[in-house]
DNA sequence: GTTGAAATTAGTACGAA
DNA sequence: TTCGTACTAATTTCAAC
C-alpha cells in the first residue's frame, strides 16, 4: 500500500527511489513492483495533462438515458468518440454519465445533437458544464482513510447521532436497470 | 502533442525511447520534456490503480447544491475527505458533483449523513451509485479528434443535418451561481 | 536541432539470512 | 520473504558540431 501511495504521487520515480522512500531493499522493490503490475494491482502509468493548456478548456457532463436492450450498441459508439474521457452507468434519473473533453462550446452542442442524437440506443441526454474543477485527486486508496482530519462538526441543533435527513436524498435505480449491464 | 500522447499512455516510458517514437533526437526529447513539465502542460505523473484490488470497490457520485457565499468553506472541508477522487462545480440543478470511493455502501451512507451533512455550506445533495465504468481514457487530448471514427450515422427518419432536438436537454447555471466561483 | 562518448543509474541474477 | 552484492544493460548528462 506504501507503494502505491508513493507511485500515485509520483508516477515515474525510479524503482532505487521508491525503495529508500518505502523502506525496503532495492531487489524487494523490483519484485514487489513487479507483482503490482502482474496482479492489475497498477493497470497503468500515465501523464496528467492541462486540458486547458492542451487546448480543450471546455468539460461537460452529459448524461444519457438509454433504451434498454441496447446497451452494447451505445458502447460501441462511445468508443468511436474521442472526446469522452469517462462513462459510467449510474443508478438514478440516468443510465449513464459521460464527461467530454472539448475546444469550446459549440463542440459540445455539436457532439450531442450529431453524435449522440443519432444514436438509436440514446433515449434523451441532460448536459451540464463544469465550471470549475475544484478536486482531482489521483486514486484514492483505502488508506487515505487513516490520515483523514475530523470532520469539523458543527454542533448543529441535532443530537449527536442525529443527523438532517431531509438535507439529502438517495436515488435508486430506474426500473429495468438490470438489463443495462455489461453481457 | 505527439509527446503528449506517449505521456498519457506510458508515464514509465524513458526519455529516450520517447524520442524514438516521436522521431527526434534525444537531447531534444529532453529539453522537450523539460519544458512541457515547466509549462504545466504536464502536471504530475500517476500510477492509475485499481480501485476494486485496493479495497475501494463502491464508487458514488454526490451531486450537493451549496449555499450561496459558502463556497469557501465548502472547498476548505472537501479538503479534508480523502475518499474524495473528483470534485466539480457545475450548471444544472446542482452546484457540484464529488465523486467518492469506499469499501462499502455503509460508507457512503456514513459520508453523506455524518460527514457532509454536517458541513452548513451543504444545503442537499443527491446520490447515484456508479455500478460499471465503462469507459476511461487517459486525459484526452486534441488530436484525438483527428483519428475520430466518423459518426456510424443511421440515417433515421430526419432530413440531413436536421436531429431530433427533443431527445436531449441543456442545462443552464441556476440563479446565483456567480457567488459559487473560485473567490 | 543532432550525434557520440563518459558518468551515472537502472535492472537482473543468485546465494544467504 | 527479504536482503546484499556483483554483474550487465540502459539511461542521462555533457560536450562539440
Amino acid at each position: 500500500m506504501k507503494i502505491l501511495e508513493v507511485l500515485r504521487e509520483n508516477g515515474r520515480i525510479s524503482v532505487s527511489a521508491l525503495a529508500e522512500r518505502v523502506g525496503i531493499s532495492r531487489a524487494n522493490a523490483y519484485t514487489r513492483f513487479e507483482a503490482l503490475r502482474a496482479d492489475g494491482a497498477i493497470k497503468r502509468f500515465t501523464a496528467e495533462i492541462d486540458h486547458v493548456r492542451a487546448g480543450l478548456g471546455i468539460t461537460a457532463l452529459i448524461f444519457v438515458t438509454v433504451r434498454q436492450q441496447m446497451w452494447k450498441q451505445f458502447r460501441a459508439e462511445l468508443a468511436r468518440m474521442p472526446e469522452v474521457e469517462y462513462c459510467a452507468i449510474t443508478t438514478g434519473q440516468h443510465d449513464a454519465m459521460i464527461q467530454v473533453r472539448v475546444s469550446d462550446v459549440a463542440a459540445v452542442h455539436t457532439m450531442v445533437t450529431d453524435r449522440l442524437a443519432n444514436i438509436p440506443a440514446v433515449k434523451a441526454t441532460e448536459t451540464v458544464f463544469i465550471l470549475d474543477e475544484v478536486l482531482r485527486r489521483p486514486y484514492v486508496l483505502p488508506s487515505d482513510r487513516d490520515k483523514a482530519a475530523r470532520p469539523a462538526r458543527r454542533p448543529a441543533q441535532e443530537a449527536p447521532g442525529e443527523v438532517p435527513l431531509g438535507k439529502m436524498r438517495f436515488v435508486g435505480a430506474a426500473e429495468g436497470r438490470a438489463a443495462l449491464q455489461r453481457d
